[in-house]
DNA sequence: TGCCATCGTCGATGCGCTTCGACACACCGA
DNA sequence: TCGGTGTGTCGAAGCGCATCGACGATGGCA
């Protein structure tokens, strides 16, 4: 293994000297700096990572603690991620991956060890239990989502509740008087997920303010649940005309017993997803989407936590504006 | 923060004692034991990881790395890592994220910096660059995917060469004669992907033993790609009966535009999926698959790894068994 | 009763790095 | 010419832990 001496003794200084050459804390005449990084350069010079956190309290390592559930929200979950990692790195940050089922012990686990220097947890929900606990860690910590009470925390999401609206906003503009709602799973409202949530309240308040017909149902992503409820909200209003899909996971099945039934989209009836981009253009009928920008997020997720590892102390609320694209599978109802 | 001295202190022994204690490394007694758990649960004691890496030359760190494609494979990505950083976890280790982005550089870093104690690499490619750095490196690698040399690494992964064949033999045993390949984008067999060009060669050998008429496409996973492929196919082979399609990502387009076409599933036209079982229940026509063991195979990945960190030199390569499972999609052809 | 082996505990050392105070030297103005 | 002010470099200390050799106590056996 190369050492910061091994580098020392190969430029004929000494090692603080190097360790200034990397961190650049002090100043280091040009001459000298030539020196140090060739050695550098021709050992393959690494300094050791336990070692640097032990002298200096600092990992660069962020912790991203994820929801494992592989059956929902995969692509989202997964271009978060793969957006903070980037991020990360662009800060040379390394990223720990924690998982939401070990829960708050976790938490305590990695602050207490100082495995890394802040937090970043996903898949928040609307009382989550870990709030108190990660306003006590005094590590940066950053949420991906808003629960009810984010006290200290910073948090940055999707303006779920403005996502609600818009959908409902579109439909509406487009002369649709009749809309219903397909939500996440009943156990993703069951949990209070934040964004869940949210978005429904947006969803509620829209249509209230509109004089809109609404229904809205929980759907779980079997095919069977999802024939069931459609069933069910036909049923409910046959003059329906448009369809809310907030679940993802949904929408081949949802657009298949649609086609079954002889409902044609756009022209019987309209639909608009909250999805990635890329997952609204990989249909048949291109669906009008609001996105999520999960890349942004994560992004700026990571910005946040620089931000406060920086001594930036105030805790922010970021939530970012909803981006509707209109595609193929919304139009004005038929008379 | 709490150290080992303060545990030590409170308990009335010696550091060494505390330490040992904690790895067992030396016998205690059973007094002197209960003492010093109960001190370290009472102040809330955990070494502090940086320290104990410089210390001892281990981590407890785990680093994979991943592809970063978002659009392509996101749902056994997804799994793989899930079942990884739990099995990890399982063993007291953690899991860093690396992207296959950063190349073989951030490799070398991660092994020079000593941030983690061995390396598992996803997405490996038939003459992967990165192979003849990782046999350099001294560290335990893993990697999910087989490369033509693996010279002296360990691998796991489904085998995909029995895969590719299970489906032909599936379909020739229901009667048929004519069938087609739609595999992942060009760009994955032009990167020379190690699972793509595996499953082709099963197929390939299959259909030739069995004397089964055969083509095979690679598929862009757009609709219109989708789309442009199907005519290609049943241009070039009119009596086509049957589909394998080893490209999620193309199956809800797939399946819309089978049924525009008039094609029915599977009276018309047989379809089988390479893909995770959650997502053949998930269709309309519940899809034929060869399940893709994600969740197996990182847990196989890390069982790997730790037996090497534990002195297990010699390097295994482990090929899962197909499962296939038949559901709806697939059946004896029409005369 | 005395000796030796065993078991359990302790103290010291060093892992590789950052950081702080000290110091040598050059340069400026008086 | 001399004191003063920076600038660039050095040496030493210490971060928290694992590990090794040493050592005291205990018990068995002769």
């Amino acid at each position: 293994m190369v050492t910061i001496n091994d580098v020392a003794n190969a430029a004929g200084v000494a090692p603080s000297t190097v360790s200034y050459v990397i961190s650049g804390k002090r100043s280091i005449s040009p001459k000298t700096r030539r020196l140090v990084e060739d050695s550098i350069r021709k050992l393959g010079y690494h300094p050791h990572a336990g070692a640097r956190a032990l002298a200096s309290s600092k990992t660069n390592v962020l912790a991203l603690v994820v929801p494992l559930r592989t059956d929902l929200n995969v692509a989202v979950v997964m271009e978060f991620v793969a957006s903070a990692v980037t991020a990360a790195r662009a800060h040379d940050h390394d990223l720990l991956l924690l998982t939401k089922d070990e829960g708050p012990a976790a938490l305590q686990r990695v602050a207490s060890s100082a495995i890394a220097d802040a937090l970043m947890v996903m898949d928040v929900e609307t009382a989550d239990p870990r709030v108190p606990m990660l306003l006590a860690l005094d590590l940066p910590v950053v949420l991906i989502g808003v629960p009810d009470h984010p006290a200290g925390l910073s948090c940055v999401d999707l303006d779920f509740t403005a996502a609600g609206s818009a959908c409902v906003a579109h439909l509406a503009e487009l002369g649709h008087r009749s809309i219903a709602l397909i939500g996440p799973s009943p156990a993703v409202y069951r949990r209070g997920t934040s964004y869940a949530t949210r978005f429904l309240r947006g969803f509620d308040e829209a249509t209230k303010a509109r004089d809109v017909r609404a229904e809205s149902r929980a759907c779980a992503h079997s095919y069977e649940a999802v024939s069931a409820c459609l069933d069910d909200l036909l049923a409910a209003d046959p003059g329906l005309t448009a369809l809310v899909v907030h679940n993802e996971a949904v929408l081949p099945g949802l657009l298949s017993d649609l086609r079954h039934r002889g409902l044609r989209v756009p022209e019987d009836i309209s639909v608009i997803a909250v999805c990635p981009d890329s997952m609204a253009e990989q249909h048949a009928v291109a669906l009008t989407n609001v996105a999520i920008p999960a890349e942004e997020v994560g992004t700026q997720a990571v910005e946040m936590t620089m931000r406060r590892l920086a001594g930036h102390t105030t805790p922010e609320v970021r939530l970012l504006g909803p981006r509707l694209t209109r595609r193929e599978s919304t139009a004005a109802p038929h008379a």
